[in-house]
DNA sequence: CAACAGCGTTCAGTATTTACAACACACTGA
DNA sequence: TCAGTGTGTTGTAAATACTGAACGCTGTTG
């Protein structure tokens, strides 16, 4: 697999533009857009640079490489998930192999107290889970509703939304959203 | 840690001369010589002809890496060994978070018909090691020798010597050489 | 519709890396 | 001692990557 296709999956699971990656990185939105195109190989510098904007490690980056190797992989161990935390909580994805995924598929854990951010989310497609362990607070377009393990949910993502524990006990869920551009 | 010394201690534990690695890369002496400097910071292109000639892939190069910012690591487990193999004879060098090491600690298991090649080893330093499964020949200074689960040697490296497994079950050596650039 | 903001791409010029060819040094063997 | 071979380093010229400013496109807003 190739550098260019690697960082432009990254990118854009990280919903980063080449432009909002390139202000981070501090360098030009040109240089990504060849990068990706692999219209040149970049520097070790220059794409460190470029990834302690996302921020990932070079490690991190050329073991995803090394991962894909192997395109048919189906089934994954609890080690294999990339993290993908935002903040307190920990979000894993499955299905590593598959660089331009359709789905989502997260396994995810809220201490308590954690949260999706003071903002609500709202942004194209669908998302569902099931909560497996704790209770959990979502908030769908004004309605406010409690999970607990066992509990599901499925909306339109483009209804303003957050997830929140208020609860002293973790809260496990695993989600799927899709398209995985979130 | 930065690129350059990383290569050369990589490098010098394989043994290699920047000329010698280089030929084997596609690139120049000059170019090895100034990576290994920091004097430029190498294309990622560059950095894997480098890599290939050792040969070693990116992900490896970059763990190394990361590994040695952990540079106290006393305990090391079976799949953290770095593989420095050669041929049929597999060997697994312990301590990867000490790029100055003295000793070359290894684990070597040799697979029935391997040896070390037709030539006789020399160089400087001297070696040990402990047979722990099956059983080996080991020739020093045209004195040859079988040991057996639990026999040990311990010689001065710059003695012709060789290690061949003419028995039908795989030989496995624990082996210290010093210093470790064999 | 027009103006705007965001997206990724492309081009010319600049900065950096790389190749080629020297160089200095150390060691070996005649 | 002196040629010969090995080592790593350092100029200069060619190749390549990077910047900065365009461009065309899409979706949004007044």
């Amino acid at each position: 697999m190739d550098v260019g296709v690697r960082l432009q999956s990254i990118r854009k699971l990280k919903g980063l533009s080449q432009r909002e990656l390139a202000k981070r990185a501090g360098v030009t939105n040109s240089t990504i857009s060849m990068i990706e195109k692999n219209s040149v190989s970049p520097s070790i510098s220059s794409l460190k640079k470029v990834l302690a904007g996302i921020p990932m490690s070079l490690v991190e980056f050329f073991s995803l490489e090394l991962e894909q190797d192997n395109p048919t992989q189906v089934v994954y161990k609890a080690s294999e998930l990339i993290d993908i935390s935002d903040g307190a909580v920990t979000m894993k994805l499955v299905g590593k192999a598959h660089p331009s995924r359709a789905i989502a598929f997260l396994s995810e854990t809220y201490p308590p107290g954690a949260d999706t951010g003071d903002e609500m989310l709202t942004h194209e497609g669908e998302e569902a889970g099931m909560l497996v362990d704790g209770k959990l607070e979502l908030t769908v377009a004004g309605e406010v509703y409690v999970l607990e393990s066992g509990d599901s949910y499925y909306f339109e993502s483009a209804k303003p939304h957050r997830f929140r524990n208020p609860f002293d006990v973790p809260a496990k869920l695993i989600s799927a959203t899709t398209p995985a551009n979130f």
